[in-house]
RNA sequence: GCGGGAGUCGCCAAGCCCGGUCAACGGCGCAGGGUUUAGGUCCCUGUCUCUUAGGGGUUCGUGGGUUCGAAUCCCACCUUCCGCACCA
């Protein structure tokens, strides 16, 4: 068994200051960033992947002779951790064993976490111990937290750059809230973690005789043109209230929700109304000018909307039901009822002229009491919502869309019904309770601040940057361009939590997600601020607009920020040399917001040439095929897989279990066979050591081209991030080549200085992604310096490269086709005779293959090049052969046709050196390699080139 | 509904972008053999089907199409996962 903590710690040691990065004009940088980590919880395999693979990025980039800077930095934004301290602050037990039990938090550290900072510290520092036990080539020298003075100055900085831009608008936003505490509630702050959420319902105010206001409550706004009467339920009282200058009678429940829209004070007037008093009044519908009558329906409730709803039988089971009821009722109201048709506003594919009515028949509901209506007004909505087309009679809504119709017909209703309240909410959960126990609402906040991302030259200019910029993998462009779409107005501050005040309205925090749009750039300042040579609260406007935007002079900004001229001169050339950002690596979790607001607000802040040049995105971890749960149960801290089964052995497996965008499924298993893998390696180079000497056989000489071939793969394939089939050509690859160069090796021994340079090239294409045990491999094979810090192995084929691979092709198929006969034939052998196929028909193949290679494939093509060559054409009598011939080229890989076509491989000479002693060795046959024509064999003339006719004795 | 991903030989899972070594990598399972006191580990062989001198047939969600040739490209459909926000 290796000791992977002692190897580590070892390697660690050595590293130690070389992946600090500073501006240097002489080389070309590299700028890799990956989304810093929010720390109220210890970091888990699912994190481990995205820095894994900006870890192998930065290791390659930098064995590649670039600048690399690689920072970190930690996200202290946001409510979570304040929620957990509240919730650590109140003696919550569960969180606290949680904590404890599964985290491994010290228990007496537990009161501390009251105070939110000190959770966040305490898993920051858990968090980058982590990183660093990983191997992570992170430069700290920048390491910072988004709650430092300095960062503060920054977001100020930042978003006043982005008001003056005019992308900071207050308008606004309904939030969950607790009335006792007076403040929103998200997640966090409700009983049993439940996050608020709400629907949106428009009033309609429906004019009474006399002035008075009855509000209905719809979600469908836009079926406004359907309306054929009102509910109301006759058994409720209906209370008389003040709002926006007129009496409503609303249900009692519904006026703590009127006092929330943030419109106007509500004011009692009166006593209440009996539901039943009201049946038989004429209403009048707003916009469409239409008197209808209120009735009486018992399906209306009191603590839902207003307590009235518009009917729109047509298009509402309830409605339709209730009508129903009231005709077979009779009376006074199933008079008016039997007067009532439906009013067909929707058309929908399959759907008649009256869809309710059609629905509740065919279901046979009995009364509008019938639990099944639930189900069925929600089918009829989802069709209608997104199938649907507005008819005429419907105004301006007429043609459209019923989704599109349905916002429409909020903003015209509010028109038409001058000022605020125009919608109310509701709780599509409810209910739910703040943690101090009290029944939450829906608040309007209507001082809220957002970053509008719905601008129309904002998003043009996005779209530019992102159209600049390269997304890895390519599958993932269209997400982002669906994204920036439909990206609207976005809340860009809270009331809670840590974070930076907004610099105009103290009241406000800078939200998470706008604190961390353009942060990258801040890498630079914030290394110049650990080093003591900025000073934090110095730092100003002025500053930043120089060092980042290259406004005005350093004099002039190191006169208003009190910072020397020199160093402010410097944090430019630095920001200068490192930006744009080269490569942002995330989850695709964060595609429809942090990645779609990173490019949004690059474009917006910086020049053109500071755009981010590309987006890394890749998919989350399964843990043994199972989503990670939040409840914990399946998560394993990255610290605790290191300590148990080492760093490298988790690297290979996170890296090599998926492809970038897939979901990768981390197996112990996985861990377990690479571990193995390593210390083989490791021990193969051991007994290799840096000993050997000799001649280089044909078959070192091969394998010396093979190891440039995959350096050559590996390469590119590092290029487009697909690491999992690196890592393969790297291990399985490499490993298939060794054996079969041990194979070839063994008659006749030596081959010790290939075998050495082969494995320490391989050691160096392993460093990025297993760096801990390469290096130890460099190290034992007696290599100077590290594998971590040596040159990326050069792939740049030498000139006899493709006749060595391509004869060394023909000799393993050979032995292979003599095994199988063999083996099909249950025979031994003394005598193997070869017949190697002659000059007319390899010109044949040349000349075939050429024209393959140039797209036509078919017998016809092979028959009209074969003949326009004068060396060939007479091969085509030999209608056999060339079949067979056209089918051995088309089933060859597109390498070995290549090599065909490039190297000039002298087939018999290859079977003489390279076959024979196999043969010998292996079956201890002859082997005897003649010419077509030589020996009159029964089976010579079957001979093709690369696939010679085989006769065992 | 919209956007994206995925459906492969018992299971997991490569291949698909760049159509032809694809009956289709690899792992698990299963069968046989070796190592071992035994078990485990480890090693070898086999694992759609018919053959038995390096071979043929039928397969890659379903149905069409393009092509000399399709798991791979195009179209339609079915199934399934993720996202559609103000939360990090």
């Amino acid at each position: 068994m290796v000791d992977w903590a002692s190897i580590e710690s070892k390697w660690r040691e050595r590293w130690r200051g070389t992946e600090v990065a500073h501006a240097d004009a002489s080389r070309e940088k590299r700028f890799i960033t990956v989304a810093y980590p929010y720390p109220n919880s210890p970091q888990h395999i699912g994190h481990g992947r995205t820095y894994t693979l900006a870890d192998v990025h930065a290791r390659f980039e930098r064995m590649r002779g670039r600048n690399v800077l690689f920072p970190m930095a930690f996200h202290y934004t946001g409510t979570p951790i304040l929620g957990m301290a509240e919730r650590i602050e109140s003696g919550d037990e569960g969180l606290i064993s949680g904590l404890v039990d599964l985290y491994g938090v010290p228990r007496e550290r537990i009161p501390e976490f009251a105070d939110p900072v000190k959770i966040a510290r305490y898993f920051h520092e858990e968090i980058r111990s982590g990183m660093v036990e990983m191997g992570y080539s992170i430069d700290w020298s920048g390491e910072f937290t988004t709650i430092d003075p300095a960062y503060k100055k920054f977001i100020a900085w930042q978003v006043r750059l982005l008001r003056e831009r005019g992308v900071i608008v207050q308008g606004s936003h309904p939030v969950g809230w607790c009335p006792r505490d007076s403040n929103p509630v998200s997640q966090h702050d409700t009983r049993g973690d439940v996050e608020p959420d709400f629907v949106e319902y428009t009033i309609v105010r429906l004019a009474l005789e006399g002035g008075r206001v009855l509000p209905a409550a719809t979600m469908r706004p836009e079926t406004v043109y359907g309306v054929t009467n009102a509910w109301v339920n006759p058994d409720m009282e209906y209370a008389r209230v003040r709002v926006a200058g007129a009496e409503w009678l609303v249900a009692p429940e519904c006026i703590s929700k009127l006092s929330h829209l943030d419109a106007g004070p509500v004011e009692s007037t009166g006593t209440s109304v009996r539901g039943a008093d009201l049946v038989g009044l004429t209403a009048r519908v707003p916009g469409v000018d239409r008197d209808v009558r209120v009735l009486p329906a018992t399906f209306v409730r009191a603590d839902v909307g207003t307590g009235a709803v518009m009917s729109v039988p047509a298009h509402a089971p309830y409605d339709c039901a209730a009508l129903e009821d009231l005709r077979r009722a009779g009376g006074e109201a199933g008079e008016i009822a039997r007067s009532i048709r439906p009013v067909q506003i929707i058309q929908t594919e399959g759907r008649g002229e009256d869809p309710a009515g059609e629905l509740v028949a065919a279901a046979g509901v009995a009364s509008q009491g019938d639990e099944r209506l639930e189900g069925l007004t929600k089918d009829l909505y989802a069709a209608e919502y997104y199938g649907g087309t507005m008819l005429p009679g419907t105004g301006s809504l007429a043609g459209m869309p019923a989704r599109e119709a349905k916002e429409a017909a909020a903003e015209w209703l509010a028109g038409e019904q001058r000022g605020p309240p125009e919608a109310m909410y509701e709780f599509s959960n409810a209910p739910i309770f703040c943690r101090c126990g009290t029944a939450c609402v829906v608040h309007v906040l209507s001082n809220q601040w957002f970053i509008d991302y719905s601008s129309a030259e904002w998003k043009a200019l996005a779209r530019r940057a992102l159209g600049a910029l390269e997304v890895v993998p390519p599958e993932m462009r269209p997400e982002f361009e669906h994204v920036f779409g439909w990206l609207r107005e976005r809340a860009c501050a809270r009331q809670t939590g840590l974070g930076t005040a907004l610099p105009w309205d103290g009241g406000w925090t800078v939200e998470s997600l706008s604190d961390s749009v353009i942060y990258m750039s801040y890498y630079v300042v914030s290394r110049f601020v650990n080093a003591g040579r900025l000073d934090p609260e110095s730092l100003d406007d002025a500053f930043f607009d120089h060092v980042l935007l290259g406004r005005g002079s350093a004099r002039e900004a190191a006169a208003s920020c009190g910072a020397d001229e020199e160093t402010v001169a410097e944090v430019r050339s630095e920001f200068e040399y490192f930006y744009p950002v080269d490569s942002r690596h995330s989850g695709r979790d964060l595609v429809p917001n942090h990645l779609s607001f990173f490019v949004f607000n690059h474009a917006l802040v910086f020049p053109e040439r500071h755009w981010p040049r590309q987006i890394v995105v890749n998919g989350s971890v399964l843990m043994e095929g199972k989503k990670m749960s939040k409840s914990m149960s399946n998560i394993i801290p990255l610290r605790q897989a290191v300590r148990e089964h080492g760093a490298d052995p988790i690297r290979l497996a996170i890296l090599s279990s998926a492809e970038l965008l897939q979901d990768a499924d981390f197996k112990l298993d996985l861990v377990r066979s690479s571990s193995r893998q390593l210390e083989s390696m490791i021990s193969e180079c051991a007994r290799i050591g840096s000993g050997g000497g000799g001649e280089a056989s044909p078959a070192d000489e091969w394998l010396g081209a093979r190891v440039r071939e995959t350096a050559g793969t590996v390469s590119s394939l590092i290029e487009r991030m697909r690491l999992r089939e690196a890592v393969r050509h790297v291990m399985a690859g490499l490993d298939a080549d060794l054996a079969w160069h041990a194979r070839r090796a063994a008659p006749s021994g030596g081959g010790a200085v290939a075998l050495r340079e082969a494995w320490a090239a391989r050691a160096a294409l392993l460093s990025p992604f297993a760096p801990h045990a390469a290096d130890e491999m460099w190290e034992s094979l007696g290599m100077d310096g590290t594998a971590s810090s040596s040159a990326w192995p050069g792939s740049s084929a030498r000139g006899d490269d493709a006749a060595l691979l391509l004869s060394e092709l023909a000799v393993a198929s050979a032995m292979s086709d003599i095994q199988r006969i063999l083996r099909s034939a249950r025979i031994g052998a003394s005598r193997v005779t070869l017949h190697v196929a002659g000059q007319a028909k390899s010109r044949a193949h040349d000349v075939m293959l050429r024209a393959a290679e140039g797209g036509a494939a078919d017998i016809g093509s092979m028959m009209r090049a074969l003949g326009a060559d004068p060396g060939a054409a007479a091969m085509r009598r030999d209608a056999a052969f060339v079949k067979r011939t056209l089918s051995d080229i088309l089933s060859a890989t597109p390498r070995e046709r290549r090599l065909r076509l490039e190297g000039d491989a002298d087939e018999a000479a290859a079977y003489r050196s390279g076959l024979a002693p196999l043969v010998a060795h292996e079956l201890g046959a002859e082997l005897v390699v003649l010419g077509e024509g030589e020996g009159g064999g029964p089976k010579a003339a079957s001979a093709r080139p690369f696939k010679p006719a085989i006769l065992v004795e």
